[in-house]
DNA sequence: GTGAAAGCGCTAACAG
DNA sequence: CTGTTAGCGCTTTCAC
């Protein structure tokens, strides 16, 4: 059954001070005792018990990543930054799907605190950040991702999402669209929300009109719905600016179902730039932000501020997105 | 800062024997106590550390996922089923990529056993199941996912592969084609392998002629390679069928590319059914599995195991993939 | 019903 | 360089 330092000790035939030694810091035992020691400890596949070994110094090797959607490759995509940086380090990442929901969110966030994570990485459900503090009462390192940082106890590493909605808009106003619908989820989401106030900027400095459709939820399906509203508006917009890609495949599927062309007669954008957005039915124009960079950035921050409390500075780091043109917007006719 | 027991048991002027049977059987202790202690554990937001906790009982109320690749939307979608099922019993997930390479998949198995998981829910990277039983040796269950079980002394949860491989080419023999090329990741994946006898099993059967195209990994920008060698083959065959949709959706951007015609002149379908199949450029025809209901089952027959292993019996369940018909694949012409 | 005390498996002083 | 020992924070007998 599963055997413990005592039981390495006995059958190496030296104390338990040394096997943690052996453990901890190999350089400082003779080398026989370290063969003969490690030599038990593979004999016997012996894995130090991680409770009791953090027990004391209080923190494991392990860090949290909290995001609000991993069914989104966005997401996806940024987790692979943060456990290829958390490898380098020797971090393992939990990683955990808030869904959106505060209550998961505050659920796991409790998981966490009770694996003694040693850092969390998170992109919070909506703008209170008050439950964030009782991580950091407790010494758990908190960064925040694609989030900016109001304060300046925690680092930050977030893509500028005003001047994403902003290039959106713009991009449509050069192809000459002047009425456009804007399907954008729950303003408490502050992506959306800083999005929307991208828009709103654009279209006041323009004139153009902007119609808002809000959804509930950022997915495919909730797209579909959302094109019902959009056709049920009573003066029918040339060009439609999706909160992300999959919002905007769900509106591109309705679109093409109901024999409407893209781009010839509605104009379609979307957000995140994910993988899939080259590969639909029509390579899909969409506003890019940097994933993996994004959460090779994030957890760096989070394992340095881990590793070198004293000498850290907390930092709040801004990447831009940028316009990735693909064919489904085109010049309105 | 941290409180810890001792510091409720002060500040609620009992000991920490009582605090802590207010934390673990409230139904012991007398009201009045369970009152004053709750408030004071609710006002410095006492959380216990969950190393010290599960110390002497050995466990955690955490397992962990083990899968091959995040950013394939058919584990994330497994990844959901799990966690629903886990969160009602009330367990966290440890969610780990293993990025189909034997070396993370250890450290991530090694990781798991540090943090005392109760139970591993794995897509192993390959046939070798050796590693799983340092597991089992440690009193930590194991369910098989997306994977046969050969031992009995496990359960497991599999979609029948060698059906789903078969089911593909008879769709395509059944619309005319009889030259096929088969592009597939590697055998030492079971799947792959598994897929790879319905074909041939299903070739056999027919006498069609099955091209394999071997490519070292499953997600698009293979897919894109594949096609190259897709072109170069001597005799090119009328149909492609791809070992997942990742795949078949780099091999569909690269066939749209070279100006080729879906499913005029080249039929192509996928494995899997993600959600993206269906907006893609040519909505592609598939094989579909229910992805979500394997994360459920897989995760209920594990925690079953937990907690109440007298009287669980080890059960392998398979599930059977379906046909799903789209644009993508078409009579030959 | 509640308190006191003995560990769980390990790390980190401190002696030797 | 190695052994001894005192806890880390909690659960769990066992008295009271």
């Amino acid at each position: 059954m599963t055997s413990s330092l005592r039981d390495v000790a006995r059958l190496a035939g030296v104390s338990v001070g040394t096997v943690s030694n052996v453990l901890n810091r190999p350089s400082i035992v003779s080398p026989e005792t370290l063969a003969k020691v490690r030599k038990v400890i593979s004999e016997i596949d012996f894995v130090p018990n991680g409770f009791a070994r953090h027990l004391r110094s209080g923190f494991s090797r392990t860090i949290g990543l909290v995001v609000p959607d991993v069914a989104n490759p966005f997401f996806t995509e940024v987790a692979r930054g943060v456990e290829d940086a958390a490898s380098k380090r020797d971090y393992a990442v939990f990683l955990c799907n808030s869904d959106e929901s505060t209550a998961k969110e505050e659920k796991y966030l409790n998981a966490l605190i009770e694996q003694q994570v040693r850092g969390v990485l998170i992109t919070p459900a909506d703008n209170k950040a008050e439950r964030l503090n009782i991580l950091r009462d407790r010494g758990i390192a908190v960064t925040l991702l694609d989030r900016e940082s109001k304060q300046s106890n925690q680092c930050s590493v977030a893509v500028d999402d005003v001047r994403g909605g902003e290039i959106a808009i713009e991009h449509l106003l050069s192809l000459g669209h002047e009425t456009i619908a804007w399907v954008n989820g729950p303003e408490s989401i502050p992506q959306c929300a800083d999005r929307g106030l991208g828009v709103a900027r654009a279209a006041k400095a323009s004139g153009a009109s902007v119609t808002t459709i809000r959804v509930p939820q950022m997915n495919a399906d909730q797209g579909t719905e959302a094109l019902k509203a959009f056709l049920a508006l009573e003066k029918i917009p040339t060009a439609i600016f999706c909160a992300n890609d999959l919002l905007a495949l769900g509106v591109l599927r309705a679109l093409l179902n109901e024999g409407i062309r893209v781009p010839e007669e509605i104009s379609l954008i979307g957000y995140d730039d994910i993988a899939f957005a080259r590969s639909a039915a029509i390579p899909l124009t969409s506003i890019s932000q940097p994933a993996y960079q994004l959460g090779v950035a994030a957890a760096e921050l989070l394992l340095a501020e881990c590793d070198e409390a004293a000498m850290h500075s907390h930092q709040q780091i801004r990447f831009q997105p940028r316009l990735q043109l693909r064919q489904s917007t085109g010049e309105r006719r």
